[in-house]
DNA sequence: CTGTTAGCGCTTTCAC
DNA sequence: GTGAAAGCGCTAACAG
C-alpha cells in the first residue's frame, strides 16, 4: 500500500505537507503544490480512510437497516433513503434483514463504524432495538413505532386506517375485510386500529385476516369462502394489495366489478396502468426521505444531546381504478 | 468515546489484555476475562472499527455500484448481491448511479475504502472504469460487458438474443419488433447482436428502436404505426418489457392475442400471474450472485495477482402467457 | 509556507 | 497469562 510517506519521498517535502495538499491546498506553495499532486497521481496514492476517521472520529458513513429489495416499498425506502444519504456527502452502508432470523441484523448492525442508523420498515425485536440505542448512534425509524423517544418519520398510519375506512364507506361498501400485518408489524396495527375504530362508528362489517404477506392465500380463501363476501378488500400495504389481485384474478374475480381493492401506503408501482391501484398515501409534495434524512444528519452534527422528533403525515386518497361505488 | 483504556482501567488490566479478549479470549485466564467482559459491558464498550482496519489493512466492506432501486432489476440485483456479502461476513455499502449523472459515481467510489466493488448493470464511463481499475480494488462486473480482462458474471447476452429470435421463430412471427437498449448500455448491445443475426437466418424482419427505458411511448408509437405492424415484440429486459406492457394495453392492444411479447432477463416480477411475461433468462437452479461474490471474496483474499474470470450463463426460455404461435 | 512532533485506538511482538 | 512498547497512516498543533 502506498502511502502519505512515499508521496512525500517522491515530492521531496515532509509528510505534513502531503496532507496539507489533500486537506488545505490554499496554504501550500504553488510550486510545491504541483510536486506533491504529481507525486500522487505517479503513486496511485489513495488516502487511508480509516487512519482519517481514526483522527476525525468520523466515518462519513450513514447504515440503513431495511428489508429485502424484493419488496418494492423497501427497495423504495432504500433507493430513496441512498439517494438522500449520498447527496449529503455520507456514504451508504446497507443491513438486509433476513425474514428468517429478524434479530441478527439488528444484532450485528451494532458493530457497525456508521456515525447514524437509518432503520426502514422491519420487524421488530424490542431487546435487540434496545441495545441499538445503547450505543449512542443516531436511530432514524421509517414507518416504525418503536418504543417511544426515538426519531420517526411516518405516514400518520391511525389516520390513514381511518381514511381507507371513511373512503370505503363512501364507496356505499359495509362489508368488508382488511388483509396483512402481522402483530410484530407495529406500523400496520395502528393502520388496523384507525380502519376500525372509524368502519365500526360507520357500520361496517369487517372480515381481518392477519397474514404474513408470504402467506395470503388461506387468509383470502377464508375470507372470500364465506356465503356474505366482503365487497371490498382493504390491504395493510400496497405490495399486499399487488398479492391480493393476484390471487383475485386467479379465482376468476374482476376488480373492481367484483370486488373493491383499496391499497395503504400508495407504492410507486400502484400508479401503473396495470396495477392502477387506489391507495392510501402521503401526499406527493412532501420528501418524508429527505426530512428523515436531514434530521438524522442534523442529529449526527449536533451530538447525541438533543432531544428526538416525530414527524408524521397525514394521508391522501389517491382513487385509481381498483375501487368503485356500490 | 470509550476506549479499551476505559475499559482496561476499569477492569484492572492493561490495554493489551482488553484486546486479547476479544480477539484471543482462549489466551486468557477465565478469571480476568470475566472481569474484562463486565466492564466491556458496564461501558458499553465497541471497538473502534478505524482503529483496527488500519492495523489489519482491511475494512471488511464490499461496495455495491448499481443503478436506482425503482428499476426492479437492479432492485434484484442489490439485494441478492447484499445477501451475499453479508453471509460472507462482510458489510455491504451502496453507491447508486444517477442517471443524469452517470459518471460521478464512478468517481467518488474511487474514495471507498472498501476491499471490493461489484458493478451492477449501470452506464459504464470507460474512462472512470479506468481509473476505478488503477486503484487496484478488484473488480466484478455483473451483466456487463466492460473493457476486457475483467470479472465478469453474465447471462450470455449473444446467446439470449439468438434464443429470442430462434423461439419467436418457431411461432412463426416474421415482422417484429425490438425494444430498447442504448449504446451506452453494452450487454443489451450484445443482445441485440444475437438476435438480429439469428434473426437474419430465419428470413425475419426487424423493427429496431432503440430507446432509454423511461422514453419507449415515440419508438413504440412509431412500430405500431407502420401499416405492417410487427406481431411480436422483444424487449431488450424485463423492464422494458413491462413499460411495453403497459403502453399496448393502454392502447387498446391485447396480449398475446394482438401481439407477443418476449422479454430478456427473466425478473422476479415476471413470474407473476399480473406480468404472466414470457422471457429469456438464467436457469433458476443457478446462482449467479453466489458465483460473482465468492470470486470477488476469493480475489480479495488472494491479493491482486490473480487473473479474471469471466463467467456467463447459458440462457433458457421462460414459456409463460405473453407469447404464442400465429 | 513548511517541517517536526504527538497522538487517534487498536493489534502485536517481546519480555517477564 | 499478562504487561510494556512499537507502530498502522493520518491530522493538527507548534515551531521556525
Amino acid at each position: 500500500m502506498v502511502s502519505s510517506i512515499d508521496v512525500a519521498k517522491l515530492a521531496g517535502v515532509s509528510q505534513a505537507t502531503v496532507s496539507r495538499v489533500l486537506n488545505d491546498p490554499d496554504k501550500v506553495n504553488k510550486p510545491t503544490l504541483d510536486k506533491v499532486n504529481a507525486a500522487i497521481r505517479q503513486l496511485n496514492y489513495r488516502p487511508n480512510a480509516a487512519a482519517r476517521s481514526l483522527i476525525s472520529r468520523k466515518s462519513g458513513v450513514i447504515a440503513i437497516v431495511s428489508g429485502p429489495l424484493d419488496n418494492p416499498d423497501n427497495a423504495e425506502f432504500t433507493n430513496e433513503t441512498i439517494k438522500r444519504i449520498q447527496e449529503r456527502g455520507f456514504i451508504a452502508e446497507i443491513h438486509l434483514q433476513d425474514s428468517s432470523n429478524p434479530e441478527s441484523v439488528l444484532l450485528s448492525v451494532q458493530n457497525t463504524q456508521a456515525e447514524g442508523i437509518i432503520l426502514g420498515s422491519i420487524v421488530i425485536d424490542e431487546i435487540a432495538i434496545a441495545k441499538l440505542k445503547k450505543t449512542g448512534i443516531p436511530l432514524m425509524f421509517f414507518d416504525m413505532e418503536p418504543a417511544a423517544n426515538e426519531h420517526t418519520v411516518s405516514l400518520d398510519n391511525r389516520l390513514a386506517g381511518a381514511a381507507a375506512a371513511e373512503y370505503i364507506s363512501s364507496l356505499n361498501h359495509s362489508n368488508v375485510g382488511w388483509l396483512g400485518g402481522e402483530p410484530s408489524e407495529s406500523h400496520l396495527q395502528l393502520r388496523y386500529q384507525g380502519f376500525q375504530e372509524c368502519a365500526k362508528a360507520n357500520n361496517m362489517n369487517i372480515l381481518r385476516a392477519m397474514a404474513a404477506i408470504d402467506d395470503l392465500d388461506a387468509p383470502l380463501s377464508a375470507m372470500l369462502a364465506r356465503k356474505e363476501r366482503p365487497t371490498a378488500i382493504i390491504a395493510a400495504t400496497d405490495m399486499i394489495a399487488y398479492r391480493a389481485m393476484d390471487f383475485l384474478v386467479d379465482y376468476g374475480y374482476r376488480i373492481p366489478d367484483d370486488i373493491s381493492l383499496l391499497g395503504i401506503g400508495n407504492a410507486p408501482l400502484s400508479a401503473m396502468s396495470y396495477m392502477n391501484l387506489s391507495s392510501i398515501g402521503i401526499s406527493g409534495d412532501r420528501d418524508i426521505y429527505s426530512d428523515g434524512v436531514d434530521r438524522l444528519v442534523k442529529a449526527i452534527e449536533e451530538g447525541s444531546a438533543n432531544k428526538s422528533v416525530e414527524m408524521k403525515y397525514a394521508p391522501v386518497l389517491f382513487e385509481r381504478n381498483s375501487t368503485r361505488k356500490i
